[in-house]
DNA sequence: TCAAAAATTGAATTTTATTCAGATAGATAA
DNA sequence: TTATCTATCTGAATAAAATTCAATTTTTGA
């Protein structure tokens, strides 16, 4: 068994998908030429910037949602834009967000239980730069990514 | 001009793509039949809900992005699931979630603009069921739906 | 250990994306 | 208005890709 599955979860998380040209056609009735040139134009103009999969993430064990918010430490010279950019870059961080109002920052992790969101959070909170934070749990979700579940 | 761009748009916001086996196969070094059957399997599980594009927002005419909280009122036979589920359903809602805490509800609201992003605040504050909210404005996003921006 | 089920794979087939050149529509300027 | 340029549209040909299938290998469970 070569357990694919993990690697192609990776892979479909970010992009490797592509546009079904022929089942567009057919949906809004135009010609394949037509809809081809359509869509290079909006990837070329920059307004696409990939193609992925939506999960059921109880089934890809991500099932355990939370909104982390996160106040900054004020401090000349911090780059706020560099930390929120370096947080991105986690693995089990879905979304980053610069917020305005009480908190400065807000991360959506998805990770396969609450153990598993611990580990997420002390490795976030050990960081320098980060004054202090808050998690809400998401107990229910009803649209993700504009797919509704 | 048929202007079909914003049908490709209304269709990639929720599916209309598929996996693209070949740069898969080329990528992790697999046969295409190999891959085929295990994303056919996921598919079959439920593991991947649907295959759609991530988008440039800003270039989509959605670049005002909004976390809005909301608190709903408490009344007997008043049924949360049921007033997120109709909130999901608005269009210009990228994700609902019911979440612990001090509010009950947070949805991830996308627009052109603060003018438009006013028509829809209005047209939820205006239902039913719905005791008090607050928006917070998103002022930077470094990442979305597991993509970087 | 052995039978059944699941997973893998190369090759054939079917479907789809892509290209391209000609046509049409839209925009611009005189 | 009309001439000219540019952008968009499209059918048909081509190239590329997904899908199927039957044979093989691997894994599972008794």
């Amino acid at each position: 068994m070569k357990n694919i599955r993990p690697k192609l979860i990776r892979l479909f998380k970010v992009g490797y998908c592509t546009p079904q040209i022929a089942r567009i056609a057919k949906t809004i009735n135009e010609p394949s030429a037509t809809l081809h040139y359509n869509i290079k134009k909006l990837e070329n103009e920059g307004a696409i910037k990939t193609y992925k999969a939506v999960f059921d993430y109880e089934k890809i064990d991500e099932g355990f949602c939370v909104y982390l918010f996160i106040k900054l430490t004020a401090k000349a010279g911090a780059d706020p834009d560099q930390i929120v950019g370096e947080l991105a870059r986690y693995e089990k961080v879905d979304s980053a967000d610069i917020i305005a109002g009480e908190w400065d920052v807000v991360l959506k992790v998805r990770t396969k239980n609450q153990d598993e969101y611990y580990d997420v959070l002390k490795s976030i909170l050990t960081r320098e730069g980060i004054e202090k934070s808050t998690s809400v749990i998401s107990l229910k979700q009803a649209k993700t990514e504009f797919v509704l579940l």
